[in-house]
DNA sequence: ATCGTTATCATTATCGATAATGATAATATG
DNA sequence: CATATTATCATTATCGATAATGATAACGAT
């Protein structure tokens, strides 16, 4: 019988992963700019802050590093990455082409449960958006594309899907400080999930090219390549 | 299995770097399909393997994993990763879509030593091929697509073009044994760096499409888009 | 016999201490 | 005064030991 559930989020158990924590602070602390592009980031001193082993914070850097927020070098340090506008528009067309190209092997085959994962995860944004928690919502807009992409089974993909979508996920919210309307960005992938949920792929990859070309207003210019 | 990848890292010195030495030799084995996909890696034998820690072979399987080579989940080990030829065709698109973008900011503004150093990197290339080491001359190929993406000033899109680049050599080598001939991949270099030279933005971005899309025979349909 | 509980095993995560490294400041030498 | 050498500092890399975790097998109760 379970008596309570007061620390762990969803793993049961009770252990304290000092490294998660590390690893969600800075990320938190990188995505919202509280730690500038650019800005050192010391093991031993990260490690003081939060308590815990050199190694621990390593591990986070490092996986920090393969999300693409802090670049490490040799012996030099790690510093918090920048975030340029001209990589936000590549990374944004690459979003763009892992996506459209894992849809329609999505449509030929979604999971039976697919549909109903997706529209959980809507609840869960829309709950965000309520709390007005911009990380948050981020982070399950995340698993939302990368759950559709789960579906294409081409898992070596998803990696590459993660990193763009944070990058995305930064670059909007750098450039959006104070007008931001969480409602509405939840609500938007509505249309996208009754376009898959139709079973026809050219209106998925219609929906899905729309939904992330309204993301950031970059102009005409971000797929100039589009059939559409 | 016997383990002896005992290469310098390049940097002078004298002392071994255990965690590059087993990434190294790891590394090999899965992109030589010694260590086959699926097959699992467990920290603690790959310790007493390298004669190392465990937080050492944890560093490299990192790595390895940042590279697309082993899939890491939780508590339930690491695991070789696979390769299939799905995935292959759309790491060869990412990849292209990643040096076609980036090839015309270089061409607008090459460093000046751009030209030099991708021709000492085909020099290397023939070496390897002579030698008829064919990781080697993979990783030196790898390190020539990053040297152009370099001075396009973007330095977020790095990583994922060499996780590309990692997973284009291993699905060429495990589809190549036997029929493999080293010199004209190297030679193949020739063209490109030529285009480059020239610095004709058209004529550069036509040779590095050919240059992808003849690595592998995918058939005509590899781009579809391409508007050659 | 079936189901739920507990013990065991394999594996990963964490820690503190120590060694190695690169960069920089201080010093000696011509 | 300029230059080369050495000492110092900040930082990352490595290690072995120990704790925590998840999966599985053995066990007992109904």
């Amino acid at each position: 019988m379970v008596y309570f559930s007061t620390k762990s989020p969803s793993r049961g158990g009770g252990r304290p992963p000092k490294a998660s924590a590390a690893f969600n602070a800075l990320k938190r602390d990188i995505m919202l700019g509280t730690l500038p592009a650019g800005t050192g980031l010391t093991e031993l001193d990260l490690a003081a802050h939060f308590q815990c082993s050199q190694g621990t914070v390593r591990e986070a850097l490092l996986q920090l590093q393969e999300e693409g927020l802090v670049r490490r070098q040799g012996h030099r340090g790690t510093q918090v990455s920048d975030c340029t506008e001209d990589e936000a528009v590549e990374m944004f067309r690459l979003r763009d082409h892992i996506e459209s190209a894992g849809l329609p092997r999505v449509m030929r085959s979604p999971s039976p449960s697919l549909i109903a994962d997706l529209n959980a995860m809507m609840a869960q944004m829309l709950q965000a958006a309520d709390a007005d928690d911009e990380l948050l919502l981020a982070s399950i807009d995340r698993d939302f594309h990368r759950r559709i992409l789960q579906d294409a089974r081409l898992p070596a993909l998803d990696p590459i899907l993660h990193r763009c979508l944070v990058h995305n996920h930064r670059f909007k919210i750098s450039r959006s400080r104070g007008v931001r309307d969480l409602q509405a960005t939840a609500q938007r992938h509505r249309s996208l999930i009754d376009a898959i949920a139709s079973g026809d792929i050219a209106s998925a990859t219609t929906a899905m090219r729309r939904h992330i070309a309204t993301i950031v207003d970059f102009g005409p210019e971000l797929f100039p390549g589009s059939q559409q």
